[in-house]
DNA sequence: CTTGCTGCAAACAGTTTGCAGAACT
DNA sequence: AGTTCTGCAAACTGTTTGCAGCAAG
């Protein structure tokens, strides 16, 4: 699926009438190589790591258009980066976040989907995203 | 409630060793009188407003206080600025976001937050908060 | 050859911090 | 008097932007 999500990419890129380049290949590499919610900064190193000579503001141009192609998603947790996670095709998770070792838990609850757009409903408000995240101690971290 | 919470952060200020001082007040009066989500910015022009001669850091500084006495609750959007909410006691609401007009509904729903527990209990995690945000469109910014 | 892309460094915005003087106890 | 608190301005951090040169089409 990694080529499944390059192709995506492309296929954007030929419709905004973006251009190929070395860099853009090479973070889209990356960030599809590495596990869920990087922030700019890790990207950027792994980047450098591979190829010399890629600047972070590339990597933060990068990351914004992958989020407008829909492959990423910015998420906001507490620590004052920005990260960003992979969009898997259809569904959606949301986070058990550790405070103690920050370790990250994924779940989905369909039930709770299903909830939130009848509570939207109420509201005559239209979902275009959510996020939810559940902080506190992991198995490990409470003792 | 205003005197009661003014109590609580006067038992959390004795207890820290914490003195009372003008600014601290007329940031917690400014404070309580706010509606929910205000930024520092918003807080800080305010008790300006009121009082001259408070500077941001002593907001910034005494909101931190606020929130380690539990009267407040840091919330991060997507707009770059750290807002604070009043924290209800015992209750939690969660939020629809309008990115279109950034109005914010609340609402509450037991249900969800239940199976919150549960799918922590499922992990092993223990919850301390959470925090649930739905984007979108209100009912006036759906064209 | 035209235009978009990149790296660099400077600019920014929000937040934090060091310090001298003011204020509380 | 002894400390804590404050305002100011400078420092910081993460992110964005202007621009000259580079590279893709």
């Amino acid at each position: 699926m990694i080529q499944e999500k390059k192709r995506t990419f492309n296929v954007f890129a030929a419709s905004k009438g973006l251009r190929s380049t070395r860099q853009r290949d090479n973070i889209l590499d990356v960030f599809l190589a590495t596990h869920q919610h990087v922030s700019v900064e890790e990207l950027y190193l792994k980047v450098k790591a591979v190829s010399q000579g890629v600047g972070q503001a590339t990597v933060y141009r990068t990351l914004k258009l992958f989020v407008e192609a829909g492959l990423a998603r910015e998420i906001l947790l507490h620590d004052g980066q920005t990260r960003y996670e992979h969009v898997l095709a259809g569904e959606h998770h949301d986070h058990l976040v550790c405070t103690g070792c920050n370790s990250i838990i994924e779940f989905e609850n369909e039930t709770i989907e299903q909830l939130q757009d009848e509570i939207a409903a109420r509201h005559g408000f239209m979902i275009r995203s959510h996020k939810l995240e559940i902080y506190g101690l992991c198995s490990r971290c409470r003792t």
